[in-house]
DNA sequence: GTACATTTGTTCGTATGTATA
DNA sequence: GTATACATACGAACAAATGTA
């Protein structure tokens, strides 16, 4: 995993949009379902920090991929 | 809101200055007490970066209007 | 009912790069 | 060249909600 298209700092999109684009297509794939990773897998996962996962998360609300609890995680937003 | 006396950026004054002084009237007028908005806040209701917020802030700092509390916020100085 | 771990929310601290006057 | 200003990005500390043992 965190297989080919992983993020590339040097880019002229920002990290947050990068990150953005890959989780959606991840859930387009359907390779995310139900619930997203939590901030601090995705950190991990994509050696961002926390502020660039949760804009990029943000972005994905934005567009009506997914929903925030506090406390329990970030849903993917049935479709 | 954000009423008259917003920034001037093209004024001759730096903008962080302009900030400090607007601030600084807030408190002196009591119209801002205990506690400052965030920078994320202030950054929104004057339109500015961050970074001069922070410069802002830091002017303040100086002239003993206010203490920060990292994680918590900034704090007026009681006077 | 309490204590703890997990997860998201908020806030400040710092560094770097770019653009402009 | 210098100072101002913005955006991005990382780190750290604190707070609040949730679930579980």
């Amino acid at each position: 995993m965190s297989s080919v298209s992983d993020l590339d700092p040097d880019s002229l999109t920002p990290l947050y949009e990068q990150l953005a684009t890959v989780l959606r297509e991840e859930i387009d794939a359907g390779r995310i379902t139900s619930r997203l990773p939590s901030e601090t897998s995705l950190v991990q996962q994509y050696g961002v920090s926390r502020g660039t996962v949760r804009r990029a998360v943000a972005l994905l609300i934005d567009v009506g991929y997914a929903q925030v609890s506090r406390g329990r995680g970030t849903f993917v937003t049935k479709r």
